[in-house]
DNA sequence: TATATTTGCGCAATCGTTTGTGCTATTTTT
DNA sequence: AAAAATAGCACAAACGATTGCGCAAATATA
């Protein structure tokens, strides 16, 4: 059924390594004659031969395989990077090997061990948790390792991410210059970098325009859920911010659903600014002003990293960040500077209301 | 570096075979002492040993991998699917070789063959183009394929989908028991089942309600562009639909976008039913009433029949169709039967505004 | 014609496992 | 104490390719 080169070759009446070296394009090298070749050509296609990819990367300890590392296809994000890389993956030759994290640190490490097992040429991942220990040694020892997304405060590993902290500064200062002077924030996993660094922009923001003393940032997972729970809290406060910066698409999403169960409207009361684009957050109501991270390039340029050194032209470690873009929607109000004042004063949140120790530091 | 059997043979004096056999499990089996075992298992932990997947696939002519081709991560409903495919495949421990054919027919037979060059131990596929010779070759001569979602009218390879029959047939009647007449249908690629079987229902249900003269069946794919044209192109007649029927989440986005620019709203002046579930379209002004596929249940589906023959306990071949359920949103209005009494009569579309030659023993 | 060179190709090792078979040393049986 | 049984392990072939080296025949050179 399946052909390999003895079989050919039998069929031929030459040697395996005559066929294997006509058929790997080295016929002249080894100075096959061009009857001979073209013979084994002949004989190769009219049997549909196709080798055995196994044996070739055993041999050649080279399997032309990528793995990439996704916490969530679901996440439309996350599933339009995967896209991205995994054509262009293809389109250079390789394939593949995709494992779904499912946000679970313990799935990641995992993973990178069974990436090593099945030998891949290199490495595509997005981390989950904040420990780099496995993905450096499997950078060290074994094969190139990419990060994208996410990365690592203390490590040299390469990267390629959005420039988290200008997407948070950005959509801050977009509420404020709007009128908003109660901005909270709803963030997701304390343990990543882009959250950290959105929230770091964030406050950035406030602190410039004198905003601080209403900072309020809540939540801890990107999820429909942790967006919809912490609004729901948010939304019981006595005072209420006039405006929410939700961390991710997912965050926004269930942000939206307790404005809508407690009635209220999108931007008449509540004004809301978003991170990631979605085609649908068009089509929304309102359409959803959001920041825009350049998921393609991150893609591709990560690619290109990883293939640089996997085909050995390695330069130095690379930690990228490119520049997001805001889209704006219709989810954002502007306030009247009367207005604005007027809400200003009745506004009397405090930083009590930060509860997670881990976060203390990072907004004191 | 990397540690294999023989590196661990040498350093505690035993050979090679002895390793092995005590790393894969049969230790008793051939007879081997406790004591040898307990030594290699400690070495072999010590120095943080991992077989070879790549030697272990040649010899046991099994990869524990498993090829998945699939027309578009980037479409939120493929991405939902291959997250639980890959999932269910990882957790049976076997790995994901993932090949997005950007619903290119010629990705997706080259597809085929790449996934045989490595050898996956089993194919599931979601189909481009009506040619289903290369998986059935495919299927009979090398490993198992499963169709998802999409099948071959005329072969018997096994598949799991959605009956799309009564997903078609039952979104009409919602319409048409709302009181809707002039019911318009934008369609998707027309060389996929799915949609020639949605298309059918809707045929169907419109002939039980003696609404076949206003028929009306555009388009040509599951695209946002196709939605926009299409719709654009129906909003410019002189009689307009009351309804529509998209069948994707893709082709309603582009409905959407076209009614917006046009000053018109959903469902006041045209209601609109999609095909596909989205949690995105419960957030959308307004919901989309659609047409859910149990998309989670596919693809366990898929998954467990192509694991059934894989480890050799073979079903005959199954062809499943689960059934799809309506998820009520706000995007359909209900019509007084004066209303639709009326417009009944100043609707004059006919036949003649099937233009595709293909389509048009479908609809006779 | 004898020697040197080139042409054309095959041998055999190798990549890292798995596994049927067989060999020796020990233990059991009679 | 001799024969039979068993325990404990190693040899070597195989999976399907790649590649350094070498050998014989054909051709070129002297």
């Amino acid at each position: 059924m399946k052909e390999n080169l003895s079989s050919i070759a039998a069929r031929l009446g030459v040697s395996v390594t005559t066929v294997s070296r006509v058929l790997s394009g080295n016929a002249a090298k080894y100075r096959i004659s061009e009857d001979t070749a073209k013979k084994v050509q002949e004989e190769a296609a009219k049997c549909n031969y196709a080798p055995s990819i196994l044996a070739q990367s055993l041999r050649r300890q080279q399997t032309k395989t990528i793995g990439l590392l996704t916490p969530s296809l679901a996440n439309p994000y996350f599933a339009e990077m995967a896209s991205v890389i995994i054509s262009e993956i293809h389109s250079r030759g390789y394939t593949t090997l995709v494992i779904d994290t499912m946000e679970d640190e313990s799935n990641y490490k995992n993973g990178f061990n069974q990436m090593i097992s099945r030998q891949v040429d290199g490495i595509l991942a997005v981390p989950c948790g904040k420990d780099s220990t496995i993905p450096e040694l499997v950078n060290q020892d074994y094969v190139p390792v990419i990060l994208v997304d996410r990365y690592y405060e203390d490590s040299s590993l390469p990267y390629v991410t959005t420039n988290n902290y200008k997407g948070g500064y950005d959509a801050t200062r977009l509420l404020i210059e709007a009128g908003h002077k109660r901005i909270a924030c709803i963030q997701g996993v304390r343990s990543s970098t882009p959250n950290n660094e959105r929230v770091r922009g964030y406050r950035d923001a406030l602190a410039e325009a004198n905003l601080s003393d209403f900072a309020l940032i809540a939540g801890n997972e990107f999820s429909i859920q942790n967006g919809y729970l912490e609004m729901k809290l948010i939304l019981s406060r006595p005072v209420r911010p006039s405006a929410v910066f939700a961390l991710s698409n997912n965050i926004s999403l269930g942000v939206l659903k307790a404005i809508k169960e407690a009635s209220l409207r999108v931007p008449e009361h509540i004004s809301l600014i978003s991170f990631d684009n979605y085609s649908y957050m068009d089509y929304m109501e309102p359409p959803i002003t959001r920041v825009s991270q350049p998921v393609e390039d991150m893609a591709l340029l990560a690619t290109k990293l990883l293939f640089a050194r996997v085909e050995g032209i390695s330069p130095g470690a690379s930690q990228l960040r490119l520049s997001p873009t805001i889209i704006r929607g219709e989810s954002v109000a502007r306030l009247s500077p009367a207005v604005a004042g007027a809400l200003r004063t009745d506004f009397q949140m405090d930083r009590e209301t930060i509860q997670d120790p881990e976060l203390q530091d990072i907004i004191s």
